[in-house]
DNA sequence: CTGAAAGCGCTTACAG
DNA sequence: CTGAAAGCGCTTACAG
């Protein structure tokens, strides 16, 4: 044998082209080859040159394990969502995903069911993988368990106003939003208006209804609580809200659904009723889910920018994982007008 | 100083308890902790629990990086979707998602726009990122490219049927489907059956369309192109093939939309034509989306299970990465009777 | 501007 | 059943 010395290489490695195969064919050193990878030190354009051809003609690509092992990095964020199949929050991880691709990180997308207890646990299984900052969208967990984990690594959250150092927040005015839809109805000339809300407890829900009152009181309109009729942000609820509603016999023209999915609800149980929207019933929905376009009628809602908001927590994200102290303001709640309002 | 020559420790490091912290309280060999972890081999019970109390006491959760790093496995499988908020794969998604968790793999979802470039590069970066396999919902890649894949890791793919080592496909009957729904509209006496495909040259759409000539064979009734219009799986599609056909002025007393989203679209439009569904028209899509259970009126349709369809997929890719080879048989087609078709 | 070397935190033959 | 040691593929002080 020709060369019975030489050290046999890991077979896991065959075919996988490293970093000292560029720096050899490059005629330079390993060292050098890293930092054009990272652009973390000048280096003489020849250089950079022969190991640019080489990295090309290799078909190298850097091992991120090894990158994240040594530098201290993953190059990945952890995005807790309430689920991956979210209808609302769909269009928010596509926003994540598409802003965070170009800026060489990648998400892990994981469901916190808006859950405490849940969500500690994804971000402790996202500790574990070792990701760069979380983005909790509209999570459960208490201000104190964030300002806690901000502290070990950046964490951008939506749905709540927050301070403290490694977080940003980003809110939304869900109580301008309930005013916006009040405020539409009342110009169609609506003043006995029946609202659906969300879940108890939901802080978004409980700030719509405080925006739907103001606007009442804005227009010298008694609040009658007799129209309100607790919902749980689900389609059934919406059902379930028309149905009480009409057992009250407490006449209304107009319902609010504090989101787009009750409002679904209930225009189903309104058509099985026999009731047209909106010759009978203006309704009026919140978030603008992709699908409320092409409600039977199509859905005048308040529009909740979800792609707009991902990609905001996402670049919030970039700058905090840079060093920076991102100051931002969250997309504003805008009225889209369709086909379930009509005038009195 | 006591002790000039200890080491200094790289910063990053501070903090984070390792498998030598653990080894070192447990008092047995870095090695050890190491099987133990893995369950890699056969221990003595005196140090498996001596391991386990130091594991608990520090709080020790093993570095993925370092792990895949040495081991050559990421622990995390690459899934290419259409869209990370597709409707239609959400519950996919989710179905994978809680399935490879359990087994202790992370989903990283990539959308691949259904673009056979788009898809390649996924690929590329699943594979930049090292997963030990991935899973293609239903992709456009040509199945030549698919078997050169499956050769450097596990792959599974949905949507189509395709031999090969290291692969296993996950089809799904579309032309059982497309018989089920003109089956159940011609037992409700309905003859002229309109349908709207999704977009051309898609699989999917052809099959079903052919599942709809051969129910209406068996039935000894002719097929009518003129009653065929090209839509494109989305809800525009389903508006304007309503127009198109009443444009035609060709009776028809039912229509087959063949997905949901154009059953959405369609029934608006017959919304606003003030053609009620299901007195003047029936109405069938196919998938069963899950607000389709919600639709004014709730839509009869073609059941495919998403989530199930995930479930098996991620089974199967976890049984590849044991080395098994899994033989499965896709979830079946089943129809759905709401309130959309009604007999003549 | 550039190398040699140590180190990131694990896994896994190899040799008892 | 168990250790010592090499190695996974990078990054980053350190020293020119």
């Amino acid at each position: 044998m020709s060369n019975s010395t030489t050290p046999i290489k890991n077979t896991k490695t065959l075919g996988t082209v490293t970093i000292e195969m560029v720096a050899q064919r490059a005629g330079v050193s390993l060292s050098t080859v890293s930092r054009i990878l990272n652009g973390t030190a000048v280096v003489s354009e020849s250089k950079k040159q022969a190991v640019d051809k080489a990295i090309a003609e290799l078909d190298f690509v850097p091992n991120p394990m090894a990158r994240s092992l040594a530098g201290g990095r993953s190059q990945s964020v952890g995005v807790i969502t309430r689920a991956i199949d979210s209808p609302f929050y769909g269009a928010a991880l596509r926003g994540i995903e598409e802003t965070l691709d170009p800026a060489g990180y990648s998400a892990l997308f994981v469901s916190g069911h808006f859950d405490v207890n849940i969500e500690k646990r994804c971000f402790e299984l996202l500790r574990g993988r070792r990701v760069d900052g979380i983005i909790l969208l509209t999570g459960q967990l208490p201000d104190a368990n964030l300002k806690t984990y901000a502290k070990a690594l950046p964490l951008v959250v939506t749905g709540r106003t927050l301070k403290a150092k490694g977080l940003v927040s980003l809110d939304f005015d869900n109580f301008e939003g309930g005013r916006l839809a009040t405020e539409h109805l009342l110009s169609l000339g609506h003043q006995k208006i029946a609202v659906v809300t969300g879940e108890a407890g939901h802080k978004d829900s409980t700030e719509r209804l405080r925006g739907h009152c103001a606007a009442l009181e804005a227009a010298g309109l008694p609040f009658d609580p007799r129209l309100v009729v607790a919902g749980d942000y689900l389609e059934l609820g919406g059902v379930r809200a028309v149905e009480e509603l009409l057992a009250r016999k407490i006449p209304f023209t107009s319902l609010f659904a504090l989101n787009d999915q009750m409002a679904a609800g209930a225009a189903l149980a309104l058509h099985r009723l026999g009731k047209h929207i909106p010759s009978d019933m203006s309704l009026v929905g919140f978030d603008d889910l992709p699908q409320s376009v092409y409600a039977a009628p199509p859905l005048t809602t308040v529009r909740q920018p979800a792609y707009q908001l991902g990609e905001l927590a996402a670049q919030c994200m970039i700058r905090l994982l840079k060093g920076e102290t991102p100051s931002v303001k969250a997309p504003r709640p805008t009225l889209i007008v369709r086909e379930s309002t009509k005038a009195t």
